[in-house]
DNA sequence: TATTTTACTGAGAGCGCTCTCAAAATATTG
DNA sequence: CAATATTTTGAGAGCGCTCTCAGTAAAATA
């Protein structure tokens, strides 16, 4: 079966190209009747206009890319973050009518080369870049070449780049506080890898809750995790010697896993230590106890992104568009204050 | 800064645009030295080619969608399964120089919209289709429009279409088997959602090694889950109070939700209720007691699936590849046979 | 050396759309 | 009703590639 095009569909419908380009894109200045014979006749063959040769002429793709960047320490890929986050962000797709493309790459060359040739094929309107490092080395080449993006999760403070994040440091504040108001005195702190904006922001916010209260921190309590449960279970075990009556841990993976260490060295939680965790996904209401957590809302930070790129797309306006989305403390068994 | 074009590339190479066109295509029939020079220019420049102007001249766009209809009961997206998926489909694309696209919808409206959008518009060469139902409508018009596509997970079995799989049904069976052989006597089944493939194999499986023995089995104790961890303790709760002294989940998320049912109840995993689970993520052994379960190789899956679908493509074929990945028996802790 | 093969290379015709520009049709005004 | 303004339409020139076909250069053969 063959491909229709503009063409027969405007000799069908008796009248030019340019004017069937004009109904399919919407344009003003048609004559209603017109308009409406064409779409009929659109409706009818199921006529779809051929993307490539559209955005060959119009130089616009309407194709948006994820790009995750290889990060530190592990493959965050598994964490249940990005299929929350790529939902917010396919939803808002199919709603403005873009579509996403995936990049994940293994290694740093695979990366690099993909990468240029990403930018520089014209295949993409503009990308999100999620999960980057701090010092990320794609950002200037982006903002250097003109390329629309935007990141997710904090962006380098210098960068002056556009970013939606969730408010990581008032979250990692409110779970330190919490902690504390609740009575306890050896608060432990497994953050998320600090090589990464959020993870630096959680720490930042959790150490801010004690300077405001003038409480010394123990560092030898403050660790740094990978984001993943066998993760947290590590450093929670390396933690354990030190006492710590608390533990707030950056990512309910994390926290989870530091619940695990803790119950398998046979002390409880709350009892013997609290968990806080972070993100609250399915799993932190799934476990026993249930997890207390700071509560992002992953799927909306990914719509946000979308919506945020795609005006700096049309508007071709580089001023910087930042969007910090509120957190929330959701007390649960794990933190003992429900006791 | 403007775009290079094959164009400035043959002027600067003092070539013809076809010439530039063989290079970058690795064309043989050039001249070593030409093509040394030529790539030089392209090295030089950083000229990448314009894949717009590629697919529309060539009728190729080198890009292939990974499809993830709606399907019954739950939002599978977040099951670590897909991340899992996409990172070996991710990977091959990678190798073979594919761009993936990432199709998934909320409403069986939008969903039949954008489909047809997708396959008319010539955007991609191929598609992936995964955790579709047994009663997949694409499937139809997909062999009708003669567009390249790949099922993973089961097909329905008249459907005469290409797909790659796991052992479903071999791994039910050895799931069960295993109990059987470990001597427990009530053994319950949480099937995943029956309307998928998946499903349904795992399920038959798990009754085959029963029939092998001639053994009855209780209907009672085989119930329907959705996949998630939420269905998987809900099940598991259902199932008790007929004592149930084994149960088969057939999703690890699953299995994890049954455990955690069983243990609030007061029982023991694997004293008084073993558990045995299907896939072996990364959770399975990080529960306590360790999740005996079914391993099966999810990424190799994505990876077979992209380089059966390039290989459609390459062709143009459409006589059915189909490919069943081996799965194994993990034992571990919740089974109880290591006692 | 003349002639036939074979290996390279370039000219040029599209691919299916967008968009500008000018012509045609219609509406508005004095 | 003529003159002018405005709306609607079509012609046609690209967008940057691929690919066929014919032509030229080099190699092989007689």
């Amino acid at each position: 079966m063959k491909r229709l095009t503009l063409e027969e569909i405007a000799k069908i419908a008796g009248v030019s190209r340019a004017t069937v380009s004009r109904v399919v894109n919407d344009h003003p200045n048609i004559r209603l009747e017109v308009r409406q014979r064409v779409q009929d006749v659109i409706d009818k063959t199921g006529y779809e206009p051929n993307r490539a040769a559209r955005s060959l002429a119009s130089n616009r793709s309407n194709i948006i890319g994820l790009f995750k960047p290889l990060v530190g320490l592990s493959d965050l890929f598994i964490d249940p973050y990005y299929p929350k986050l790529m939902n917010g962000i396919s939803r808002e797709c199919n709603d403005l009518d873009y579509v996403l493309t995936l990049f994940i790459f293994e290694n740093r060359k695979e990366e690099k080369a993909k990468f240029n040739r990403i930018i520089n094929s014209g295949l993409i309107d503009g990308l999100i870049i999620t999960a980057s490092a701090i010092d990320d080395p794609f950002v200037p080449v982006l903002k250097q070449r003109n390329i629309p993006f935007v990141m997710v999760g904090r962006a380098p403070q210098d960068a002056n780049v556009s970013f939606v994040d969730a408010e990581n440091i008032a979250g990692g504040y409110m779970a330190a506080s919490h902690l504390i108001r609740t009575g306890y005195k050896r608060i432990a702190c497994i953050a998320p890898e600090l090589s990464t904006g959020v993870g630096e922001d959680r720490l930042k916010g959790f150490l801010n809750a004690f300077k405001e209260r003038q409480i010394e921190v123990d560092k030898s309590l403050i660790v740094e995790g990978d984001f993943t449960f066998a993760g947290g279970a590590k450093m929670m075990r390396q933690l354990l010697p030190l006492k710590p009556d608390a533990v707030f841990a950056g990512s309910d993976a994390m926290a989870l896993g530091a619940m695990q260490a803790i119950q398998e060295s046979g002390l409880r939680v709350p009892e013997d230590v609290a968990v806080v965790g972070f993100d609250d996904f399915p799993s932190a209401s799934n476990s026993s106890p249930m997890l207390t957590t700071i509560r992002q809302p992953v799927e909306q930070t990914g719509s946000i992104a979308v919506r945020t790129l795609i005006d700096i797309i049309d508007t071709g306006s580089s001023i910087p568009r930042n969007t910090i989305l509120p957190v929330e403390l959701v007390i649960r068994g794990s933190c003992g204050a429900l006791r």
